[in-house]
DNA sequence: AGGAACAAGTGTATTTTTGACACTAAATAA
DNA sequence: TTATTTAGTGTCAAAAATACACTTGTTCCT
């Protein structure tokens, strides 16, 4: 055991967390500093956010503790959704310094539980922690190699993510407080990677009664006003198994 | 470090393995050996099948080594679900004195990562490992008090397989290779705990695609012999995403 | 041999949900 | 005042879901 240390060398916890701006998905990624033994120049990688848990932690709480760290935000959605432990999770050199540069053990095994978190990504005040010089917002398309098996984790969050909104209505959590119908189709367009109609999505979110219609409208707007949404929290709180439709070949039914 | 020890002192593995028989879903559960020290008797209690997982071991194998040491089966059909890693996740005496009988660093703090296993119970050959006395199949609804938290980590993997079941075909998992119509909707019955209406279930399940009639009937029942049916496994290899339809409103149209 | 017992297997009508599709309304900008 | 832009609305046809009851084929019993 590393005795007296307080964090434990074999668990680990990462964060993939979504924000929605621009009519884009996006990856919240720090960028790393390496010390180069080498050159003696700092080299840079992008890595998920991440921490070892704690010995008196529990992972959702370490999970949050990450994420708040990072966003400066609480409450917000955090679902784990996958362990990782690959013995061999670390094969890049990049990897290898920055273990060096930060670990009492690297050569320590370690298995990380992943959390997927869904942000407005206007509300998070980005402080770099500890490890990290920047964090950055990066459109999902755009993900570059990441430490680690990261991509693989990105990538089991994004299918994650795609099969999640289609069963339980958290979509929202990427969305400011109110918006509006479009902001909501324009979401789900983006995450299913495909086109809704807008009367079939209208009706059938209103039918749902997950919506809450709220008298106030946008202003300043050069067209017709839009009516403001707000997402009814109350329905869904006190079940864990909310189901939308689907179908068993493949296709949905929740829209269009 | 514990120097030496093939085994991580962290992280462990435990498999929530359902079976199906006589029209009920059971647990297989393993006995444990418990030296009390201080009536000199071996207690016993009752918990999920597990272990630590060894260093050189990806998680996925680490519960297929469990499940296959206790059943003598390979390739079965195995989900990993949920990792838990409360630190207080040992309370219990009998918790304690086990660990101190069996651990080199009986305080060390656990991370388990939870496996959900599906079989057909009558494939399984059960062989108590190292660890325990007997291993038992449990009705879902008799499921005594469990070491640890595994009552927990049962009851979440319950819940999984409840909601995996109306999302992605993997009932057939539960059931021998050739199975009637009728123990297919009595095992979605139990799983659901629900009454589904025969003709409709019939007719969904035909139409799903999922299902390879076979000319074979029941011979020796005292009734109108029923046809076999199998699981038509191509279909569902390739995509990791099938789903089935569901709705918003918490109730499932897959059947009735 | 005949009938009872038992689970298998089958069809239809009604209701609900989906999916496709095009115009009007309300605001600002020019 | 006119153009531009996005919001917002309804209907019809097709597909899917639901509710529901009788006939069939086998063994068991007498």
């Amino acid at each position: 055991m590393q005795l007296g240390s307080s964090v434990n060398p074999h668990v680990s916890t990462d964060c993939v967390i979504f924000g929605f701006s621009d009519e884009t998905l996006r990856l919240l990624l720090i960028k790393r500093n390496i010390p180069n033994k080498v050159t003696e120049l700092d080299d840079t990688h992008f890595a998920l956010p991440g921490d070892l848990v704690r010995d008196d932690e529990d992972l959702d709480t370490a999970a949050n503790r990450v994420l708040s760290e990072l966003t400066g935000l609480k409450g917000i959605y955090l679902e784990q959704y996958h362990s990782f432990g690959d013995p061999l999770r670390v094969t890049k050199m990049k990897d290898r310094a920055w273990l060096e540069s930060v670990r009492q053990n690297p050569e320590a095994r370690v298995i990380t539980v992943a959390y997927m978190a869904l942000i407005d990504a206007r509300k998070a005040q980005l402080q770099p922690g500890s490890f990290s010089k920047e964090a950055v917002w990066i459109p999902i398309h755009e993900v570059p190699e990441l430490a680690f098996d990261h991509n693989e984790i990105f990538e089991k969050a994004l299918r994650a993510l795609k099969e999640k909104v289609q069963i339980h209505p958290v979509g929202f959590e990427l969305l400011p407080e109110k918006f509006t119908m479009s902001q909501l189709q324009s979401l789900y367009e983006t995450i299913l990677e495909r086109d809704l109609d807008k009367r079939n999505f209208r009706r059938k979110m209103l039918n749902s009664g997950v919506l809450i219609p709220l008298s106030e409208k946008q202003i300043g707007v050069s067209n017709k006003p839009a009516r403001f949404y707000m997402f009814n929290r109350e329905l869904f709180q006190p079940r864990d198994q909310r189901i939308v439709n689907l179908k068993m070949d493949g296709s949905f039914t929740l829209f269009n």
